[in-house]
DNA sequence: CTAATAGTGTCTGTTAGACAGTATGGG
DNA sequence: CCCATACTGTCTAACAGACACTATTAG
């Protein structure tokens, strides 16, 4: 028996199979708080709740792809920073069937997050994360005009669980940095690291690690427009990063 | 129309679906090196390769209920530390099928690791890790008697992955725990972190901090059957972690 | 000049590495 | 006594937090 003549008498359809999904967390700054892009669901089951943007996975399609599908086809995005986060496999985590999903996060600058939002369709969920402990709580969605947003599903794991990843890989690989823009002032990035974590930061102990660190470099320029000191605009360095 | 009417109308089968399948790194120290348990492939495709255990994902069991199953059913152990590691879905990964597979990490302490091992089907690879900046490079797969194993689909890229996990878990959580008996000696905490992390450590430094850290509780008893000075041994002290 | 924020210098406390030195079991 | 390993004390370098200080822009 050949390895062909095998693959030919093996049958794909002995067993009844879960549908197989991703779920996108878009995440993105706003206000010095971090958010995610939601959808409002419009059909059964659990309409009017808030949803995660997902799609199913195609039979000739990665992970990743599907991933990226979804951004390009839900959020009109062409590319941004995908990671896969975890696999949701509870047996009655959506109530139509079977469904275990593959959670990703995208990682957003802020004005690609604002150009999404604009452009409709997509709704900005503040969350709010009680720190505990950096382990990171039940997390809490609220619409920028403060009114609570139900989510959908187990979406509230998938969030939290997001920001609980955010926050890990915050201070040694370069996530801050994909929700910068290219050119960025120190302050900005100090920012988004505080926005993330939930807390206040050591300003000259932060400069002096970031710079210590080499991954990013002075473009030479500075801010522009500001009624006092310009600020030093810097820029990633992949080339220096571990 | 209301929710089970919805559903009542739902077509699952609409679209063809991928496989989903779980795959176990069984893990542990072997001789001061990273090891896992291995099955020899008997049957297409693949035959004469090495494989991690594994199984289809049934349509009324969670992923971890998956997880846990294989453990019992491959690897005849009870319990063990179970932990998701990445969803692999190459659309090419396995010539039989489209097959997406959720990786677990297990880890076994040292006498359950033999003791699988002494129940035959599965063999001990001890894994090879190039340092590689902490990353973790391609992983290389061995016997204990030295030779090459050959590794099946891609699960080499799931090995590098655990290790890969292992290491950066290492130092903040409490998986080292998990890989040694219920009472240990201080020595025998440090060959493991050596062990996984592959490099070595400064005794005192590691002795003060694994102190400092309150995690572990002298016992009060200590080693026997030593040629010299026994050591003190110590329990994992899980109500005062994290 | 003032207001406001960018950015630096320096003191201090905490932690890690190095390494010599002491402690304690068996023989 | 010796050997081997467990365990400790202490010096030093690296690094983080605190905070006062200087720099630079607009108006």
């Amino acid at each position: 028996m050949t390895e062909s003549e095998f693959l030919a008498g093996y049958d794909p359809a002995a067993y009844e199979r879960p549908a197989l999904a991703v779920d996108l967390v878009l995440m993105g700054i706003r206000a010095g708080r971090p958010a995610a892009l939601l959808m409002r669901r419009t059909q059964l089951p659990q309409p009017g709740l808030w949803a995660l943007p997902g799609g199913f996975v195609g039979i000739d399609e990665t992970l990743d792809e599907a991933a990226e599908r979804v951004l390009r086809d839900k959020a009109g995005i062409a590319r941004a920073r995908l990671e896969q986060l975890y696999t949701f496999g509870a047996v009655d985590r959506d109530p139509r069937m079977r469904i275990v999903s593959v959670a990703y996060l995208a990682l957003l600058p802020a004005a690609a997050f604002a150009e999404v939002l604009a452009g409709g369709g997509l709704t900005a969920a503040v969350l709010g994360v009680p720190w505990a402990g950096e382990a990171g709580g039940p997390v809490s969605a609220v619409s920028e005009d403060g009114a609570p947003l139900a989510l959908a599903f187990d979406h509230a794991d998938i969030l939290a669980l997001a920001v609980k990843r955010l926050r890990g890989k915050l201070d040694y690989t370069d996530v801050a940095f994909a929700l910068l823009p290219e050119q960025f002032t120190l302050r900005q990035l100090q920012d988004v690291h505080e926005a993330v974590l939930g807390a206040a930061l050591n300003t000259s102990a932060f400069r002096r690690r970031m710079r210590d660190r080499g991954w990013i470099a002075p473009t030479g320029a500075r801010e522009a427009g500001t009624a006092f000191r310009p600020a030093e605009l810097f820029r990633f360095d992949r080339s220096r990063q571990s």
